[in-house]
DNA sequence: GTTCCTGCAAAATTTTTGCATCAGT
DNA sequence: ACTGATGCAAAAATTTTGCAGGAAC
């Protein structure tokens, strides 16, 4: 079963109805394996799903915990599918190019882990960004 | 010197002029301890300064190091004041009030600066943002 | 006197919303 | 049939840009 599949399960499971723009979304951000953008999305499709859709799509899927919201720091608002075994990366963002670089780090996710308990604050999701230069811009 | 006086000084050595316009961020930026977004800024100082001219300023803070771009997830774009020292903190979100209040964790610091150095990038700066749920929205 | 800084207004972007129509159940 | 899903267009919100006048050096 894809991820694309499980998502919609879960939607109908919340209630929604199955439909062509959205399943349309589903299937490409299951194709990714890194943030994308609604734009992104729009273009990656050819354009035959209407943008406010992709729009509904996508914060639909964010509520429901299906995808993750993310923001790099260049103002354009990013989203990735996300794994129910709680397997994920975060981004490193390159300040020259705009270049956008996934990377997972076990001990980074323990010492966010061992935080998360400590803090007066029930934390249920996390994101990292390393802001730098990539290899091809240094 | 505060904080302000030293990112003034910082401008005119990279060659700026000063101005009203801009100092008045600065002196607000150095008020603040968190992140703060151009119309908070604009609202903080009674519209006394055009909305275009703190954008700029941010933009120009932003781009000699003196401020951090933080982006927490709600689509707004903020900024804090960055101190020469390094001392920095991070962010927790509710998602349901959007409240963001800081955090500070010297394990989390210590992984991600080990992990900086793995990594065939090369980092300079890094953001982190938990989100979750608050005491009061609990 | 130059050149930068500033504010206003206009423009460009990104995201949301209203509404009529279509599709799923 | 009923109600959610969709697309288009309009609106709203955010950020950038052009330009003319004022300020800094």
């Amino acid at each position: 079963m894809t991820w694309a599949e499980q998502a919609e399960a879960r939607l109908i499971e919340a209630g929604h109805r199955r439909g062509g723009a959205r399943r349309a979304v589903l299937e490409e951000l299951g194709r990714r394996h890194c943030a994308v953008s609604a734009r992104d999305v729009e273009d990656a499709l050819g354009r035959a799903v209407g943008l406010a859709s992709i729009y509904r799509a996508l914060e639909q899927l964010d509520e429901l915990g299906l995808v993750s919201r993310v923001e790099v720091g260049d103002g354009v608002t990013r989203y990735e599918r996300r794994h129910a075994s709680g397997k994920h990366h975060h981004h490193l963002v390159c300040r020259n190019c705009g270049a956008v670089q996934p990377f997972e780090d076990a001990a980074l996710e323990k010492a966010i882990h061992a935080l998360s308990d400590s803090v007066d604050f029930e934390v249920d999701a996390h994101d990292v960004v390393l802001q730098g230069t990539c290899r091809r811009c240094a």
